[in-house]
DNA sequence: GACCTGACGGTAC
DNA sequence: GGTACCGCCAGGT
């Protein structure tokens, strides 16, 4: 289903600039708590676009898809929004993290 | 139409 | 506490 990305970029933009959140967490927003990879699949056609998908990371907080942004975009935007690194390429996840069930529900 | 792969997650060992 | 394996949904070959 399209409508299912749709739903994914729609969850994405609302996502506060300085806060990220993770693929289980947009997954279970949109009822597919299992469909965690099908948010990162949907996110990649994405990455070209105005979607801010550089705010979305794995459950450890690590930036899995920086590759799939032209250099480090996606490092740089975050660190732009004054968000807290634990690593080069891992931020504080548990510091920055924004549940969509909470804001959007 | 079947099999493989993929920006992940949770549980088991 | 860290590593390994299996499970999920969709799309491409």
């Amino acid at each position: 289903m399209d409508d299912y990305y749709q739903r994914v970029y729609k969850v994405v933009e609302q996502i506060p600039m300085g806060s990220v959140t993770t693929y289980g967490a947009v997954a279970s927003f949109l009822g597919i708590a299992s469909g965690a990879r099908m948010v990162g699949y949907a996110l990649n056609k994405v990455a070209e676009t105005n979607i801010p998908a550089h705010r979305v990371v794995n459950r450890n907080g690590e930036l899995s898809g920086r590759a799939y942004f032209p250099d480090d975009t996606m490092r740089e935007r975050l660190k732009q929004e004054k968000v807290t690194f634990v690593d080069e390429y891992q931020v504080d996840i548990d510091r920055h993290f924004w549940d969509p069930n909470e804001e959007m529900e």
